[in-house]
DNA sequence: CTTGACCCTAGAGTCTACTCTAAGGTTTAA
DNA sequence: TTAAACCTTAGAGTAGACTCTAGGGTCAAG
């Protein structure tokens, strides 16, 4: 197939199938007599499995390390993949801390406005934005 | 004072203060005769306000805004700060969900696999990354 | 034979918020 | 006087993952 029903397919877009060609995660299988890039089932395997690492947070990088894994299962281990994604999860759970953190210090300022229509200067948005640096801890 | 002493004082870096002049959103007060930027204590406190909103999760644009409120807040209402903090919240709730979909499927992921120094040919994450898009709902 | 839907390349642009560099001028203290 | 520690500018670089453009071939249908 070409490169058009190949993003059908796997849910990537032309461009994107062409850029993770240049980044050397996906190959075309063979090249037509006017240079098609053409792919088998095999190609939209690898592709699909590029995008559901994708959806569930991989960086390019990680992917990377994944298809070789899946390239060669003999030469590699299970610890391999399972240390991805470890520290992925890691990863993850700091940054929903931090953004649990700045939730709540939304909410303190949001909580604390009325959010009428009358003039802001009695605004408690803008004054706890103001006092710089003295929390309660 | 001068640069130096305002990045110390806001806990800004020089750098950034120079850029946030770029992107008007912290004018120098005034400029020295060999051309020094100078700035008071108004705009030292500007610095911090920005620091804060930007601690907080806000973007610079946001920032502008809560600025030119801050600057005239007779010629603004609570309204319009409230609904920059409300609609950072929907953007942060919804981070947080998807990054938590994101940690329970990389949860699954990783239960599944022994992590041990066997060959990956059994690997359940591998194999789970392979079946594009057949979720149990 | 032309139109439209494909495909190709190399390379630039996008986003955000910095961060740094090069090449210089100024101030301060020893 | 000289060295350190400041300051200036314009502009480039960084991250990550695309996304798009210009300028061109190719292919099937009517
Ligand atoms: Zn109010
Ligand atoms: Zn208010
Ligand atoms: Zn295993
Ligand atoms: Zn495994």
């Amino acid at each position: 197939m070409k490169i058009g029903e190949l993003a059908k397919e796997s849910g990537l877009s032309v461009h994107t199938l062409r850029y993770y060609e240049k980044q050397d995660l996906l190959l075309a299988t063979a090249r037509s007599e006017s240079n098609y890039r053409l792919y088998d089932q095999q190609a939209l395997g690898t592709a699909r499995f590029i995008r559901r690492s994708r959806e569930i947070g991989f960086s390019l990088e990680e992917v990377a390390v994944f298809l070789s894994i899946r390239a060669d299962k003999p030469a590699h281990v299970c610890a391999e993949a399972k240390t991805l994604a470890e520290n992925k999860i890691v990863d993850v759970e700091q940054k929903i801390s931090e953004l649990k953190q700045v939730l709540s210090a939304l909410h303190k300022l949001s909580d604390a406005c009325c959010g009428g229509n009358e003039s802001a200067e009695h605004c408690s948005i803008i004054d706890a934005l103001e006092q710089s640096d003295q929390e309660a801890s």
